[in-house]
DNA sequence: GCCAACGTTGGC
DNA sequence: GCCAACGTTGGC
């Protein structure tokens, strides 16, 4: 099992509408871009992945998981463009701010950081440890 | 709002 | 197949 990063601007897609889709999930759709596409033709059902919001908040706010494999993007009318579909699972307690994340050595590494642009990525066993307890407090488990 | 970094397109 | 021109993203 694998773990990810979805980007997206909040005044786009905000993790309110994906948590608002529930169990269903949703589409990542809109992705056009073959770096990010060909991450998500590696996603398996059952992955994990941050919901990281870009521009004003640049915050990781939750967690989402991958509730279908990679299929064609409905809204393109392109063939060549696939997404996933997630699903949220749960929020961050604390949202993780870029500068968090740049202020910690064993984030140093994280594509985030490292390609800004980039909007579908993988994120590492470690990194995922980090950033959970990072945003997730022991009070709520 | 600016601009650096990165991708894509198309002429040659 | 190269590369200049252009477009987009996202941090600042």
């Amino acid at each position: 099992m694998r773990y990810w990063l979805f980007k997206s601007e909040p005044s786009t897609w905000s993790w309110d509408n994906q948590r608002a889709k529930g169990e269903i999930g949703e589409e990542w759709d809109g992705v056009r871009n073959y770096q990010a596409r060909n991450f998500m033709r590696e996603m398996k059902l059952g992955d994990l992945g941050f919901f990281y919001h870009s521009q004003k908040e640049k915050s990781v706010v939750g967690i989402v998981e991958v509730c279908a494999e990679c299929h064609p993007d409905s809204k393109a009318n392109d063939p060549r463009w696939e997404c996933v579909d997630i699903k949220a699972v749960r929020s961050f307690t604390k949202p993780v701010s870029l500068d968090d994340i740049k202020q910690r050595e064993a984030l140093a590494e994280m594509i985030l950081v490292k390609n800004s642009r980039l909007s579908v990525q993988p994120v590492t066993e470690q990194e995922w440890r980090e950033i959970c307890a990072m945003g997730e407090t022991s009070a709520h488990k």
